[in-house]
DNA sequence: ACATTTAACATACGAAGCGTATGTATACTA
DNA sequence: TAGTATACATACGCTTCGTATGTTAAATGT
């Protein structure tokens, strides 16, 4: 790797990096860029050269973040005995990641608010896209009702994430969380063909 | 009533429903206060005592938009048969629901991402009150499984409104938006203590 | 009825912040 | 080693928000 290219590599991480702290601490629209940049010692320049834009920047760290999650769900999933626990413990996974301050305020506020639904991100929402494919494979082995795989997985992650931000805004997470995986496994059932 | 009380009100009038056309189309942050009121014939003055801020002005535009959404959804559910299909037609109008752009833009996109969570906010999100009610009768009349009322309501509201985002940002709308009934009434049943 | 006060709104001001246009210095290239 | 390209810095203008102050019309009291 060249050396301009290294240096470049390195300051764009910073940025990612300090704007990950700064969108989860103050969110996107009170994240000053010129401060955000002196914090790793650049300036706006270095921004908008790298990320167009501020916009630029939230998709850039979107993407890193949405990408950390498909890798921690699909880890989890891969361990369940079939591909319905699988599914079951791939919500609750949702669940227990929605309640990261960085993955609430940048991924489910801030996020579908500046840069529109998640479906239409150039990441495609990996995160989405792997329950998608269970769900398919699942309704082959005729394990789920034959529906529509895509609003399946909508739904279900959407009831998690959901879910989550209920939890994270409640005054006792640690009380409400299992309320919200009993409620969400229980939903979750009402794909089955044969409910268990 | 006061003039002065009469022209207030007319005016708190005009900037709310300029805002909701305002917020809807261009979002939050893009609307600037400078154009919103010169378009009703007022200046920025008018918004900051009546409204406090911009976010002030937002939270009253949602408080009328969720009352307006509770309204039809309890009209639509109080025509069902039983609870349960109450329950089912509430859902379905959620999603129909979330198809209006200023349902989707300012409730569902902006709304959470300036102004917290729903539920703390002080309308208390009115539409989702209503489903935790009926909810809650269903548990009573051992129709659903005994969970939490309020996680339950969470997680339907919650999947029937990411729904609908899916349906509103499609290309083809009118294909999509069955499907996303079907999957939505599919799940709801994983609720009842005893599956149709 | 008239003076006084209140308050709803307008005007004026200052401070950020964003995006761009231009400058500069350092790493690549021939 | 001279030239060039580019990653980033600097400088500028524009917009926008929030507040502090002014103004006018309605309400109140005697």
């Amino acid at each position: 790797m060249n050396q301009r290219a290294k240096t470049m590599a390195e300051n764009r991480a910073k940025l990612i990096s300090a704007a990950r702290k700064a969108f989860a601490e103050k969110g996107f629209a009170a994240s000053s860029m010129d401060d955000l940049t002196a914090d790793v010692g650049l300036t706006r320049g270095a921004l908008y050269h790298n990320f167009g834009d501020k916009r630029g920047l939230l998709a850039a760290v979107v993407e890193q973040i949405d990408s950390e999650m498909a890798a921690r769900a699909h880890q989890a999933g891969a361990k369940a005995a079939d591909d319905w626990q699988g599914l079951l413990t791939e919500g609750t996974v949702y669940i227990e990641l929605a309640l990261d301050p960085e993955v609430q305020r940048i991924v489910l506020l801030d996020g579908p608010a500046v840069l529109g639904d998640p479906s239409q991100w150039p990441s495609q929402s990996n995160c989405l896209q792997s329950t998608k494919l269970t769900v398919e494979r699942l309704i082959a082995q005729g394990t789920l009702k034959q529906i529509d795989a895509e609003a399946a997985a909508r739904l279900i992650s959407g009831a998690a994430l959901n879910a989550a931000l209920w939890v994270a805004a409640s005054t006792t997470p640690k009380e409400v969380l299992p309320k919200a995986i009993v409620a969400f496994q229980a939903l979750a059932t009402g794909l089955l063909k044969t409910p268990a």
